[in-house]
RNA sequence: GGGCGAAUGGCGGAACUGGUAGACGCGCACGACUCAAAAUCGUGUUUCGCAAGAAGUGAGAGUUCGAUUCUCUCUUCGCCCA
């Protein structure tokens, strides 16, 4: 017999799946398609393990609907623009282009080694201009749908990288890669109106029936709808204004009111342009970042007005206005009415500047009618109090409705929804990404730049440590001439979301050089049927690419389709342990030796401990990660897919270890000698063996339901038992003469979760690797025959009786109750109630 | 602070719509093979108990003939948002 030689059969099927295009896929209409997709990866250097169980559950999936059938579109691409390249290149002094290009060789070749079945031919990178040409385009018609547009806004600024950060990659207010406290500061920047979609973006995930909840969930709260109430305030001391108009949800606590709170970008901030102290207040909130979070946390500071606020509920009530640095222009007017007693900024401004904080709202549960808000906010459910017409009211629902009802009858507000979402901001100031298409003309104004000048390409072989964007030094690439005008190009690129927010369409056309896609493509392949990937992509690249599929289908006659993902599926991270040595430093697990299992040291022959820290997702900065690359080597790539998707279910977290990967690879070493033991058998015997037709079908059936769901690690756990009922079968004298039959099946069956060893087995046994189907199932012995009836007197288990399921239910009970172990319960009691479930369960209630 | 989720043997985990808790794997123990070890194969393995049996799915209650599964309260942990 021989030892399965994992690399002579994953070499030897690797080429031949390249060399025959086995993964190619065509347009056949005739043929029901299947687009399974995972999120690609970026070219960051190597793979990571988590790549490997990305890909490994999608290539399952892939593998297991054409076994189906279907007409499986299962491509893989490189996101690869974006920071990391810039960086790297910039340390060793080299291009981001050659550092990408090389790491996507890598990875290919890495990808590759795993026995994916990727159709390579429809391989885009996102770097490439064959790639953003079309992005270009793209954005230029969005563009004219009037869905691109330039303001002039505040952004998060890292003072340290010199670049604009998006909301979500400010972290505790500082940036996400340098660790600077991130300040706002005013750009021109390109936004894409996402915000013309929070409607349809948030109501049409009710149709997402193939989501997980919780990414719906985390989407719902992200666009956030709210409603409230826009007043008008009067206002006094001023000649020139009359009013402010101010957004509020909680329009029910305006008899707390006790000052109005302006953004120091408020219109009104031009009558202090020229007061030195609102100058060095203004320059001072610049300090704080844009988001709610670092706003949260900032110290409030405010600059008093000589203008007065009245309250509209009171009109005797007066209230000082002010400047203030937690007021940003982009919600509602930039301008919000203070509630200290119930709102914690409102409340820590009120204590710094002693103004008045007025109960309003009482927690209902609390009996104390004294309730009065002293150390801080109170921004629950209650009652409302000392709110005249309101009182009694239960907050917020109902009050809120009454507030708004009698403000609208008064006339000094209205009802108003709005959305927490705001338009996308996709400039960023950086050289490793999509030249944006536009130039400017000597007055500043926007010109398009002609597709026939498309793509607008990066400059190559130029100085990228500059401080700030290295393109605004580019002098000599910005020069264009447009219609005979001299222009200037747009400095800034893209934001990398927006590349992966339109790669599933590309993917169904991938070559053609004409249009980013072809209507009939995508007629075709799209909606992705199945996305694959981290949950960490829940909100963004999720919700921008459902924004980007409503953005192409919006005027468009061909393409009216609004949700790219049908189903969606987030895998868990791959953990390991972490370990540090005597220093307090990171170490990577295989420099750490033990002998016990209990005492843990630095390389074999060290005196050096180290000791074992808690298992976390793996991370380069924590060392605690396992090269791919060096596992493969080690167990084959088989080994490694059967482990990744045995341990843990797919969606939650999975702890890498040497003994599961170990467990695998012998296990593929078992079913291997059991093959060689089928293969020196290869006569048939006569008895039809009824049984083994039924472990089959029934198996088969069981894991087809549990591939279905993504229950890989319960399909992993039947295999284990199709090789133990197998092996017993083959030590047996007289063989079925069914046996083949099945194990052949088996062994298709388990061709997506291990294809390379499926392949080598199906061969040796002379059956066809190329075409295989999914085995037809026979009714006839799914269904069981005899049950298990669970028999329990009071409720405790007793006795379990195998009987024929053609038994009526009455002999059944008379037969158990027969049963001396029943008796023994039951025997001069009184059965006051028998409760029977078909095929089940008997119980007998007695007194 | 808010939202969502999770908690099951020594460990990872299984259990379909409320119906035999602990599938399968790891580990461990014993046995076979071997001069010996590794590898391999076999048997056992929730706890207590010699056994009959009893207890048992984070804690406490509730609904039910019956709860890992449903409801409520609490604890701990994770993720997301603040």
């Amino acid at each position: 017999m021989e030892r399965y030689n994992f690399k002579l059969v994953e070499d030897k099927w690797q080429k031949y799946w390249i060399n025959n295009k086995t993964f190619k896929s065509e347009k056949n209409k005739d043929k029901k398609k299947f687009y399974c997709l995972e999120m690609f990866p970026y070219p960051s250097g190597k793979i990571h393990m988590g790549h490997v169980r990305n890909y490994t559950i999608g290539d399952v999936l892939s593998r297991y609907k054409t076994l189906k059938g279907f007409n499986v579109l299962h491509p893989m691409g490189w996101d690869s623009f974006g920071m990391p390249a810039e960086n790297a290149a910039k340390q060793n002094n080299l291009s981001p282009k050659d550092w990408t290009e090389e790491n996507i060789k890598v990875m290919k070749a890495q990808l590759k080694l795993l026995g994916l079945s990727i159709d390579w031919d429809r391989e885009v990178s996102t770097c490439s201009p064959s790639y953003f040409k079309h992005q270009q385009k793209l954005f230029l018609d969005l563009y004219d749908k009037d869905l691109v547009y330039r303001k002039e806004s505040y952004v998060n600024w890292d003072p340290i990288d010199k670049t604009v950060l998006a909301n979500e990659q400010v972290i505790d207010g500082k940036g996400w890669r340098s660790g600077a406290v991130v300040e706002r500061k005013k750009l021109n920047q390109w936004f894409f109106r996402i915000s013309k979609f929070s409607n349809d973006l948030l109501n049409d995930l009710d149709l997402l029936d193939q989501w997980p909840d919780k990414v719906k969930i985390m989407q719902k709260n992200w666009i956030g709808k709210s409603f409230g109430c826009e007043i008008d305030f009067e206002i006094h001391g001023s000649e020139s204004i009359k009013s402010i108009k101010c957004y509020t949800t909680r329009p029910d606590t305006l008899f707390g009111f006790s000052f109005l709170a302006l953004s120091v970008d408020h219109p009104l901030s031009k009558n202090y342009e020229n007061n030195k102290e609102f100058i060095n207040f203004k320059k001072e909130c610049s300090k704080t970042g844009t988001t709610e979070e670092s706003i949260a946390q900032a110290i409030k500071i405010g600059f008093k007005t000589e203008l007065t606020a009245v309250n509209p509920f009171n009109k005797n009530s007066r209230v000082p206005v002010y400047f203030a640095n937690f007021v940003l222009m982009d919600y509602g007017f930039g301008a919000v009415f203070g509630c200290p007693a119930h709102d914690q900024r409102d409340f820590d401004f009120a204590k710094k500047y002693n103004l008045e904080i007025k109960t309003v709202v009482r927690p209902a549960a609390d009996v104390d009618k004294n309730f009065e808000v002293t150390k801080e906010a109170y921004p629950g459910p209650g009652i409302i109090i000392n709110s005249e017409f309101l009182n009694g009211l239960s907050a917020p629902e109902q009050s809120i409705n009454e507030a708004i009802k009698i403000l609208e009858k008064k006339n000094l507000g209205k009802k108003k929804v709005n959305f927490r979402l705001k338009d996308w901001g996709i400039s960023r100031q950086r050289y490793w990404g999509c030249p944006i298409p536009i130039a400017y003309d000597n007055e500043n104004n926007v010109v398009k730049i002609p597709e026939k000048d498309l793509p607008v390409k990066l400059p190559e072989n130029i100085n990228l440590n500059t401080n700030g964007n290295p393109l605004d030094f580019q002098k000599k690439w910005q020069e264009i001439i447009i219609n005979g005008k001299k222009c200037k190009r747009e400095t800034d690129t893209l934001d990398t979301f927006v590349d992966s927010s339109w790669y599933f369409l590309r993917f169904c056309s991938a070559k053609n050089d004409l249009n980013p896609f072809e209507i009939d493509d995508i007629d075709y392949w799209m909606p992705v049927d199945q996305y694959i990937g981290g949950v960490e992509h829940a909100i963004l690249h999720l919700l921008y690419s459902r924004f980007f599929m409503r953005a192409i289908s919006l005027q468009n006659d061909d393409v009216k389709l609004n949700e790219p993902f049908q189903g969606l599926f987030t895998q868990g991270m791959v953990c390991h342990q972490t370990y540090k040595d005597e220093k307090n430093n990171w170490v990577y697990p295989d420099e750490v030796f033990t002998n016990d299992g209990k005492n843990f040291f630095l390389n074999k022959n060290s005196k050096s401990k180290v000791t074992v820290g808690p298992s976390e997702s793996m991370s380069k900065s924590k060392k605690n990660t396992i090269d791919p690359e060096k596992i493969i080597k080690i167990y084959g790539a088989d080994a490694v897919r059967l482990f990744i998707l045995s341990d843990s279910p797919p969606e939650k977290d999975i702890q890498w270890s040497d003994k599961g990967i170990i467990s695998s690879f012998k296990f593929l070493q078992k079913l291997w000698s059991l093959n060689e033991k089928i293969c020196l058998n290869l006569k048939k015997f006569e008895k039809f063996d009824e049984n083994l037709e039924k472990f089959t079908n029934q198996i088969i059936d069981k894991i087809n339901k549990d591939l279905d769901r993504f229950g890989f690690n319960v399909v992993i756990a039947s295999i284990h038992k199709i090789y133990s009922y197998f092996n017993q079968q083959t030590n047996k004298d007289n063989w079925g003469s069914n046996f083949h039959k099945n194990y052949i099946n088996i062994l298709k069956v388990i061709n997506p979760i291990v294809p390379h060893f499926s392949n080598e087995c199906l061969e040796k046994l002379k059956q066809p690797t190329d075409n295989i189907n999914w085995p037809e199932l026979n009714n006839k012995y799914l269904k069981q025959d005899t049950f298990n009836i669970v028999t329990q007197v009071n409720g405790k288990k007793r006795k379990v009786f195998s009987f024929d399921s053609s038994m009526d239910k009455e002999t059944l009970i008379k037969n158990i109750k027969k049963d001396e172990q029943i008796l023994k319960y039951i025997e001069n009691k009184e059965i006051i109630k028998t409760i029977y479930v078909e095929n089940k369960l008997i119980n007998f209630i007695i007194k």
